[in-house]
DNA sequence: GTGACCACCTGGCCGC
DNA sequence: TGCGGCCAGGTGGTCA
């Protein structure tokens, strides 16, 4: 379950892998992954297109290309694959980029979840996907005072609010909970009841877990690897999430659920 | 405008 | 062993 460690993973390898190929074909083996084009349309612009950069915004993926800018979201399960056209199609590659013979770019993604758009070059950012997106961790602008103000209006569990994307983007369910942790919060305190000082926690918390998480290669619980089957370590870190025993108390660790998400919580830690 | 709920999907796991 | 049902979870759409 790929979020903003898990991508940058995914980023950085694909940046070593794919940066300066040219893009020869485009197979769409499954349509629905491309959400705003056709399926022809989208082979036809991205023949002879360069990947010039690799970005990453939240939890999206952007290949800057010549003319285009490619998003995709590898949503719960989704991940690439650098192939040669020798080694058989998986019945879960979707989208194959052909790439300098025979090398393929290959979209792998066991539930279908994940998303890919293509705008032109310069106009991703103030696209649909993009534009609603929060603060990025490390944002100089997402100060305890910033954040403070945003959660004032939200009447939500704080442990939703971290999982809403137009708040900080990249949390996901697992960091989200490790993030709780560090920060001392009860996942059902109410949004508006955190002081200046809890969103300062949040803000250290999340910057602190992210970039270790980023360091070891992201997580890996069920079903993600980066690029070319590399697992993440990050899971030997885990505090809280799908764990048994406080590694501070030794208590035992509460599992819930809050806004339909599993959440693990040590209850003597983060009281409410 | 906001929050709750559901659909999208498939593999893994569990109980029978 | 095989089958059915439940669960996992990020996001977008719909409804209240």
């Amino acid at each position: 379950m790929p979020e903003l460690p898990e991508v940058e993973t995914v980023r950085r390898t694909l940046q070593s892998l794919v940066v300066g190929k040219k893009i020869e074909k485009v197979e769409v083996h499954y349509e629905k992954i491309i959400a705003n084009e056709t399926k022809e349309a989208f082979q036809k612009k991205l023949v002879g297109e360069v990947i010039r950069e690799i970005h990453r915004k939240g939890k999206w993926l952007i290949f800057e290309l010549d003319h285009y800018d490619l998003l995709s979201h590898l949503r719960m399960e989704g991940k690439y694959f650098l192939k040669t056209n020798q080694e058989p199609l998986s019945k879960h590659e979707h989208v194959v980029f052909c790439l300098d013979y025979p090398q393929e770019l290959r979209y792998h993604d066991t539930r279908k979840f994940g998303r890919m758009y293509l705008f032109e070059k310069g106009l991703c950012m103030t696209c649909e996907p993009l534009q609603e997106l929060g603060y990025e961790p490390w944002d100089e602008n997402l100060t305890d005072s910033n954040l403070y103000k945003l959660l004032q209006k939200k009447k939500v569990p704080i442990k939703t609010s971290l999982l809403d994307q137009s708040v900080i983007a990249g949390i996901g369910n697992i960091y989200a909970d490790e993030i709780l942790f560090l920060s001392h919060i009860h996942p059902l305190k109410f949004s508006f009841q955190l002081t200046k000082k809890d969103c300062q926690r949040i803000i250290g918390a999340t910057q602190k877990i992210l970039y270790q998480a980023i360091e070891m290669g992201g997580t890996t619980i069920r079903s993600y690897e980066s690029a070319q089957g590399v697992h993440g370590r990050f899971q030997q870190h885990l505090l809280v999430h799908n764990q048994t025993k406080c590694p501070v108390c030794q208590k035992d660790i509460e599992r819930i659920t809050v806004g339909g998400r599993s959440t693990y919580f040590c209850p003597n830690c983060q009281k409410r």
